[in-house]
DNA sequence: CCGGTGATGTTC
DNA sequence: AACATCACCGGG
């Protein structure tokens, strides 16, 4: 929490494209009762009003109304049932766009997020195999898993105040290389997916 | 490759 | 009320 984090205003400054890339090179910040997690964001997808991706499409609902608020609000959904994902929402206010965080390069909190990863949510709660630390946020849902990001946040806004927010630009220097999305099935020739280049904690 | 798992949106 | 869909992950 502090000067560091990004104002509201960062997030309404540009169009979703744009912002998918900006935020490439920031720390995502989770302050939680068991501790500080914190990452690099390595790689964004776009997802945009007129994209038949996005969960907006052609949709204004209960679950997709926080896509339509201003641009810094969280959106967290459930995937297949078992993992969640998080959004910066972005663009204007009555615009259905939103940026997914899909890897981070960990930062702070790296012994917890590996306490985060260890267990599986079956009715055994069997232990999966030990995970490396390239390995901890390397998808949407393990970087969801391994920061200790829940539903509750959803709806929220990246505030400094909030308990999940984002720190300006820890790299600078580095190259974006965009591609098409990951696991959709329309739109799939968009370019919509960033990442930074050569980094090694980018999902396959 | 392939199945687990449950909310959501759409159709009937 | 029933069904298809799904921005994933791990086991084999």
């Amino acid at each position: 929490m502090g000067k560091n984090s990004l104002p509201l205003s960062f997030y309404q400054s540009y169009d979703t494209l744009t912002l998918a890339q900006k935020l490439l090179g920031c720390e995502l910040v989770h302050d939680s009762p068991d501790g500080i997690t914190s990452g690099i964001i390595v790689e964004t997808e776009a997802y945009l009003a007129n994209d038949p991706a996005c969960h907006a499409y052609n949709r204004r609902t209960a679950r997709t109304e926080p896509m339509y608020s201003q641009a810094g609000t969280i959106y967290v959904y459930l995937i297949y049932g078992m993992y969640q994902c998080v959004n910066v929402v972005s663009n204007a206010e009555g615009i259905g766009e939103a940026v997914l965080i899909r890897a981070l390069q960990p930062v702070q909190g790296i012994e917890l997020m590996h306490q985060r990863r260890s267990l599986i949510e079956t009715k055994t709660a069997k232990k999966i195999k030990a995970v490396t630390v390239k390995e901890l946020c390397r998808g949407p849902g393990k970087l969801v898993k391994a920061m200790g990001i829940e539903r509750d946040l959803h709806n929220n806004q990246l505030l400094d105040e909030s308990t999940l927010y984002i720190n300006k630009p820890e790299f600078l220097d580095f190259e974006i290389a965009s591609s098409v999305r990951i696991g959709i099935n329309v739109g799939v020739a968009l370019p919509y997916r960033f990442i930074i280049k050569n980094n090694l904690f980018v999902s396959k």
